[in-house]
DNA sequence: ATATTATCTATCATTTCAATAGATATTATA
DNA sequence: TATAATATCTATTGAAATGATAGATAATAT
């Protein structure tokens, strides 16, 4: 029960466009060097991103992503369906005809309440409230290196 | 972010077991036809689970497997660690070395939340209150045909 | 015109997953 | 003591997903 990488390189991805939304269009090959993530990879991690809309591209030179939205707009849960498809935990909830089992499983219940739980923290969480965290924590290593 | 089928087929063969506690040890067999997973498959989950402590097996004629503690004992987190391994969406939380930005980085604190989030619900879901569950379910199924 | 950048399609190597095969070891019981 | 029933073990396989790279084309600012 591990992420992808498409899940976690997704998030930061955005987090590293959410931390400089507003300065204008960022290179692929700007997020590769800071995140060391190849700039192809990244590309198929961000095609998707912009074909739903999270993301928005300008081609040519001066060109690069900046997010579609405010930073306070676009939730993990977001990025992380598009990337990594539903938060679902079984093919079951979903489409319940691909198991004979699905009037009468348990599990199935229990596997639908446990998707929930995950999807609520992501949902939770914008990109803002990450940044600002981010902030946060730079900081109060600053203040444990002066003490 | 998919179960694979070891963390549903175990939870289902748990369950099994504990819908058989008390009557003596349950053959592989028998598990297999009602569960419809493979014997041979079915093995490979329940000797780890063996090896846990959660299932205690007979060998030779008149064999099988029983649950090695009161179904209320035995939470589906603990069945989940055996079969898939520890809830814990990315390695750098159990393993803070095998990724460099560690020290500063958010998302991870983010996974960490989310694979807490999940693991809370798998520890207080027991097997009898599954069990329990179940009987519920059936019961309102019945309600409702005679209605 | 040129440099810069996004866009696209295909391909590859590796790993993980799911399942099966074919044995051996142990025990109840007739 | 022989036999049937059952757990136990090791190895292997096929298929799918994953992670990543390669090598082009298309659009745009200057």
């Amino acid at each position: 029960m591990k992420l992808s990488t498409k899940g976690r390189y997704g998030v930061r991805l955005m987090l590293d466009l959410a931390t400089h939304y507003g300065e204008g269009p960022v290179l692929l090959r700007e997020i590769s060097r800071r995140e060391d993530i190849s700039e192809k990879y990244l590309w198929h991690l961000i095609n998707p991103l912009k074909s739903a809309g999270l993301v928005h591209a300008t081609r040519g030179a001066h060109g690069g992503y900046e997010l579609a939205k405010a930073p306070s707009e676009i939730t993990v849960k977001d990025i992380f369906e598009v990337v990594e498809g539903p938060i679902c935990l079984v093919d079951c909830i979903e489409n319940p005809a691909t198991c004979k089992r699905t009037d009468f499983c348990i599990a199935r219940d229990l596997w639908e309440e446990a998707s929930k739980a995950l999807s609520d923290v992501l949902a939770k969480t914008t990109l803002a409230s990450l940044v600002e965290r981010q902030k946060d924590k730079k900081q109060r290593k600053t203040v444990n290196y002066e003490i």
